[in-house]
DNA sequence: AACTTCACG
DNA sequence: GACGTACGTGAAGTTC
């Protein structure tokens, strides 16, 4: 077919492709040879997705890959500096670049590249031709040197993110429309391409300028218009600099091609020629899937030595079988359960799975249990499903064929509780509880989640939807196909059991198979430790804590509510006057307009929407501005935002949360949310409990121990800083750790030269401000902004902190550059935590610089709690107390009343212990203590 | 569902 | 030498 109109062009940018998949993935390696082939193997799923993908009437009728040739182009001939600060390839990376072309002609796909011209040419041409020839184009990439050639029938594709990129998007990121990006970027200029550009401007100022002047060449010509000097200056002489610059960014739409569009015509792959590609790069998933597709069967395996004689990093991939829902069963009777179990006595592990009516396990009814022994073998034992109708006392009729919920549980429970059957589920913590609830304590237990965050946290989520997604290629049937969203949302229990078969079925045989695959990686990405010491004996400790709840006094936080609601209507009232017209307080854009608009309130700034900020720290500063009728009006509305934070999201919400059957507030701790290795906790979040202002420190007066009973809070002193002062390997900061100087002071006096007694506290909240800003990856422009000073003098503290302190610089930069080698950083404890965007371009990096600089910090200090966590049941199982809750760096417990002290004792002691064995830390960790009837005493 | 704001360590 | 800037979370309310 010639291309003309009602065609549709899709032009990948393999180059760009396949950095990001090699930064993207972890190393995979062949098993035969050890070749490495993580991005190849990367590339072909993508390649493979996307033609498996179903455009509708909207597909691609011709295709290319676009790869670059050569590291000279002719943009080296206009500017020798061009690209010249580019990193060497990887070594491992080098080999790859000849197999992807491999791959791409294996898939049946044009694969182009021309000597002397850059990708992004040949795709600049290419899309040309294609839209005068009246046909469309999709250009597969996210490079924004490419968005110049977004309109006219042609837009990008962000194949990671999922997100199209059309005239808005570059308009979005570039302030102006496409046609004049070139412009932009030609007076911005470019790090990564080492493109000059206009020294001292950015995007957001060329935009400014280009929008006001038209296009660039106006601008240069009548650059003696621009009103501020300096930058006047640098355009009239540097403006032989952004020409060039111009022409450095212009991609080349003429490009000597040795092909037409024709010849990229969409053509299905030859089979054999495919899977006899991908055979031979051993990628087994992949393969069979394809050969799945074209229903044939795969070829042979190669030979691969024995586990034996193979090093540790060479595991086999599990092989992968389709995914066959009919071959799902439903267990219905005695018989068929008792089979099943057999298998998993037999194999020593079973895959379960629960359904229920809710996400909350502490109200949740058992609906049913899925299992699984062997991928693709999986049954679903019914037990609470219930008919649609309900009657006239709103209860159900049981929908029939389902065991009696007690003779199933009686069945099920010696092969969850012994200890020579290993459980395996997603999100185990969820199942353990419901099942704990019904008198079964499940054990031992593994976790797909929980592999899958200890090997990969801070690369993608690990739900289980993701995860089947990512690494069996498949994606469930989604829960809402069965029980709606929204209004019309039904519980599980209302659903039919077939439908629900071949949904919990499917959970039970995902989960499995996904535990085939993380099991062997786990050691070879050194997980191992991390996950046994710290992941999976959590579960059971935080399902206890959730189980266990803590006591919350509703009367006290009632009268709070009623408080906080008088005086926020007195407030309202008092605000509507000062504004002049009644409007909703709660409501940042109309605030924003009657500040900035009405009362012309100075220093408003409008944030990424166009809606006027008024944040906190804005409203301060007004609130001390000359504009008295404007400063009186932020003063209120903070006041009132203040009140209303504490009424709803606390004194009102935690109410609902009291549980009706236990009286208490049971939180849900997520394991695997955070990438640091820190807790999370939703429903409510107990982690955010107000306790810095005097009048939100008064909701934990509502937080208080059982009758007879006394609530403890044990903290970590310093925690962060202490890990800090051992892994910079700080002397002075050691030292005053072990002295038990107050280590703000001895910063300041390090720092000042003035002596710790009788330290100027606002010198000393200086010290703290930047001990903190250290551990965050401090920037003169963060610590100028959080002490509200000129960022110069911020800048000077900084440098004498360094000075000072000269292992924090030293541990900043190896910790940086440990990143960007190996796109991950770890804890003392091992620990990874991955960082993909450090060698992005843009300010992703800039963020992800300070996060791997902060990680390794925050996530030891998790480490530690945790381990502590992990032995705490011991080591208090002789007295009558109980862990509640956990805040980071603070462990709350309840106890009997007289037990305190000893309780105190024994806690103490494992968590000042629980960095050891694994780390002999180089300065002491310290616990303080408190007790009291209410959290408000204890803390 | 996205954005803004604000509570915690 | 310029980018844009403190790290990590969850919840509530408004707006689209």
């Amino acid at each position: 077919m010639a291309f003309g109109k009602g065609c549709h062009l899709h032009l990948i940018d393999g180059s760009a492709y396949i950095f990001r998949a090699y930064h993207a993935l972890p190393p995979l390696t062949r098993k035969s040879d050890g070749l490495p082939v993580g991005a190849v193997a990367g590339f072909c799923n993508m390649l493979w997705s996307e033609l498996q993908k179903d455009h509708g009437a909207d597909g691609p009728t011709h295709i290319a890959v676009i790869f670059d040739k050569g590291s000279h182009t002719f943009r080296n001939d206009l500017y020798d500096l061009y690209k010249a600060n580019r990193d060497e390839m990887p070594e491992d990376l080098r080999p790859q670049m000849p197999l992807t072309r491999e791959a791409t002609l294996a898939f049946n796909i044009a694969c182009k590249e021309l000597e002397g011209y850059e990708a992004d040419d040949i795709i600049a041409t290419l899309a040309r031709q294609a839209r005068e020839a009246g046909g469309r184009v999709t250009i597969i990439s996210s490079d924004k040197d490419l968005m110049q050639l977004v309109g006219g029938g042609v837009e990008m594709f962000d194949a990671m993110k999922n997100r199209r990129i059309g005239p808005e998007e570059v308009e979005e990121k570039f302030g102006v429309r496409p046609e004049r990006v070139i412009d932009v970027q030609a007076l911005a200029g470019d790090s990564v391409d080492n493109i000059p550009g206009a020294p001292g401007i950015g995007v957001k100022t060329a935009a400014l300028l280009i929008n006001e002047f038209g296009d660039l060449d106006t601008l240069l010509a009548r650059a003696e218009e621009i009103k501020q000097p300096k930058r006047r200056q640098t355009l009239i002489e540097k403006a032989d600099q952004i020409r060039l610059s111009k022409r450095l960014v212009t991609l080349d739409q003429d490009t000597p091609l040795d092909f037409t569009l024709d010849d990229l015509e969409l053509r299905d792959p030859e089979p054999e020629v495919l899977m006899d590609f991908l055979n031979q790069m051993e990628f087994r998933a992949l393969t069979r899937r394809v050969a799945d597709h074209f229903g044939a069967a795969p070829p042979p395996a190669p030979e691969i030595a024995p586990v034996s004689e193979r090093a540790p990093e060479d595991a086999p991939a599990p092989e992968q079988a389709a995914f066959t829902p009919g071959d799902y069963v439903t267990i219905r009777d005695a018989d068929t359960l008792e089979r099943w179990l057999d298998q998993a006595r037999a194999r020593g592990w079973l895959a379960v799975d629960t359904e229920t009516t809710s996400l909350d396990e502490m109200q949740a009814d058992l609906v049913g249990v899925s299992l699984c022994i062997e991928p693709g073998q999986a049954g679903y034992l019914p037990l609470g499903h219930t008919a649609g109708g309900d009657d006239l006392f709103g209860g159900s009729a049981p929908q029939p064929g389902q065991m009696p919920m007690a003779q199933a549980l009686a069945l099920l429970k010696p092969v969850l509780e012994d200890p020579a059957i290993l459980k395996i589920g997603q999100n185990m913590k969820y199942d353990f509880k419901i099942f704990a609830r019904h008198g079964i304590r499940v054990a031992p237990i593994d976790d797909t989640m929980l592999l899958s965050y200890a090997m990969h946290a801070g690369l993608h989520g690990h739900g289980m939807d993701a995860l089947s997604d990512r690494h069996l290629n498949h994606q469930p049937i989604p829960i809402k196909e069965l029980i709606g969203s929204g209004k019309a949302q039904i519980t599980f229990d209302k659903v039919e059991i077939d439908k629900a078969t071949a949904y919990a079925a499917e959970d039970a045989d995902v989960t499995l198979r996904l535990w085939q695959a993380f099991k062997p990686q786990l050691h070879r990405l050194r997980a191992t430790t991390i996950y046994e010491t710290e992941e999976r004996p959590l579960v059971p400790v935080l399902a206890d804590m959730e189980m266990a709840g803590v006591r919350v006094d509703t009367s006290v936080l009632a009268r709070m509510s009623n408080a906080f609601a008088q005086k926020m209507a007195g407030l309202e009232d008092e605000i509507q006057q000062v504004a002049g017209q009644p409007f909703n307080v709660a409501s940042p854009k109309q605030l924003g307009e009657i500040l900035f608009e009405t009362m012309g309130a100075e220093g408003g700034k409008k944030g990424k929407t166009g809606a006027w900020g008024t944040g906190a720290d804005v409203l301060e500063d007004i609130a001390a501005s000359e504009n008295e009728q404007a400063a009186r009006l932020a003063g209120l509305v903070l006041d009132w935002r203040q009140i209303a934070k504490l009424k709803s999201t606390y004194t009102d919400a935690l109410q609902t949360h009291v549980n009706p059957e236990t009286g208490r507030v049971h939180t849900s701790y997520s394991i695997a949310g955070a990438n640091t290795g820190r807790l999370a906790s939703t429903d409510p979040n107990l982690q955010n409990i107000p306790v810095r202002s005097d009048e939100g420190r008064r909701i934990r007066e509502a937080f208080v121990a059982g009758p007879g009973m006394r609530l403890v809070s044990l903290d970590y002193s310093q925690i962060e800083l202490r890990i800090l002062a051992h892994v910079a390997n700080l002397p002075e900061m050691k030292q005053a750790f072990k002295d038990g100087i107050d280590i703000h002071a001895m910063t300041a006096a390090e720092m000042f030269g003035v002596p710790v007694e009788g330290m100027d506290p606002a010198i000393r909240r200086q010290a703290k401000a930047i001990n903190f800003g250290v551990i965050y990856g401090i920037s003169g422009f963060g610590l100028a902004r959080n002490l509200r000073i000129p960022r110069a003098e911020a800048q000077g503290f900084i440098d004498r902190y360094f000075e000072r302190f000269p292992g924090i610089r030293r541990y900043m930069d190896e910790t940086v550059n440990f990143a960007k080698e190996h796109g991950y950083v770890e804890t003392i404890f091992g620990r990874r935590i991955h960082t993909p965007e450090i060698n992005a371009k843009g300010p992703g990096a800039g963020f992800a610089k300070r996060a791997a600089i902060n990680a390794p910090i925050q996530g030891a200090a998790a480490d530690i709690i945790r381990r502590a966590m992990v032995r705490m049941p011991d080591a208090i199982a002789d007295l009558p107390a109980r862990m509640l809750l956990q805040v980071h760096d603070e462990l709350i417990f309840e106890v009997e009343e007289g037990a305190e002290e000893a309780l105190i004792g024994a806690a103490r002691a494992v968590m000042e212990g629980a960095a050891e064995p694994a780390v002999k830390l180089s300065l002491p960790l310290v616990v303080d203590g408190g007790v009291g009837h209410s959290w408000a005493e204890a803390h």
